[in-house]
DNA sequence: CCGTAGATCCGCT
DNA sequence: GCGGATCTACGGC
């Protein structure tokens, strides 16, 4: 069995705690990514989240390996990619918001189709596209290439809010995002 | 600047 | 049938 812990954070922790952490991870896909600089938790307590109902032929990676990726299909256009955690056997994980361009910056353009830099991976639509992630990455390792994590330095610091774009459980604060980046979704208040 | 419509997959009623 | 963990283009102020 593969290891939990990546990039120094243990993804059999509650996915609030994981999201917090990820924030600062660097994550690269076939060497084209950056800085996470927002996410959002979800688990299998949670009305909000896909997990809430049980497992289904969309969301079955949730209840799979944690430290794996679920990746789903949003208004039928946009693909969003989340880390999948485990607590007690629900299904969790973290939605992956918004990167800081790093690496790959002319790939990211490309397949964006533009040149502005804060409009490559500002939401989570964009981010896999930019990045190239599609349903192919459903249930994979990210402990394994195209996937390459690296742990976030030390010092970051945090903001959160509600999370966005949702309907139920719309005051849980677990939306998380590095304090004063400009490459974040929608600002924090 | 703001609000809204349209694209169109998948799970639930 | 409808609503959704979204994004973009377009019309109005």
């Amino acid at each position: 069995m593969s290891s939990t812990i990546l990039a120094g954070i243990d993804f059999l922790a509650p996915s609030h705690l994981v999201a917090r952490q990820l924030i600062g991870v660097t994550v690269l896909f076939d060497g084209v990514g950056g800085r996470i600089v927002e996410t959002e938790a979800y688990d299998g307590e949670d009305p909000a989240s896909h997990s809430y109902s049980g497992p289904t032929e969309r969301n079955f990676a949730m209840f799979g390996p944690p430290a794996h990726a679920y990746v789903y299909r949003s208004y039928g256009i946009h693909w969003c990619l989340n880390f999948v955690c485990r607590e007690e056997g629900h299904g969790a994980g973290v939605l992956i918001r918004a990167l800081e361009p790093v690496t790959g910056l002319a790939q990211m353009r490309e397949r964006r189709g533009t040149t502005d830099e804060w409009l490559l991976c500002s939401g989570p639509g964009k981010l896999t596209q930019a990045l190239g992630v599609t349903r192919a990455q459903n249930g994979t390792s990210l402990a394994q290439p195209p996937f390459e994590l690296a742990a976030a330095p030390a010092g970051i610091e945090v903001v959160s809010g509600p999370r966005i774009g949702i309907s139920k459980a719309i005051d849980v604060p677990w939306r998380f995002g590095l304090k004063g980046s400009r490459y974040v979704s929608k600002p924090f208040r």
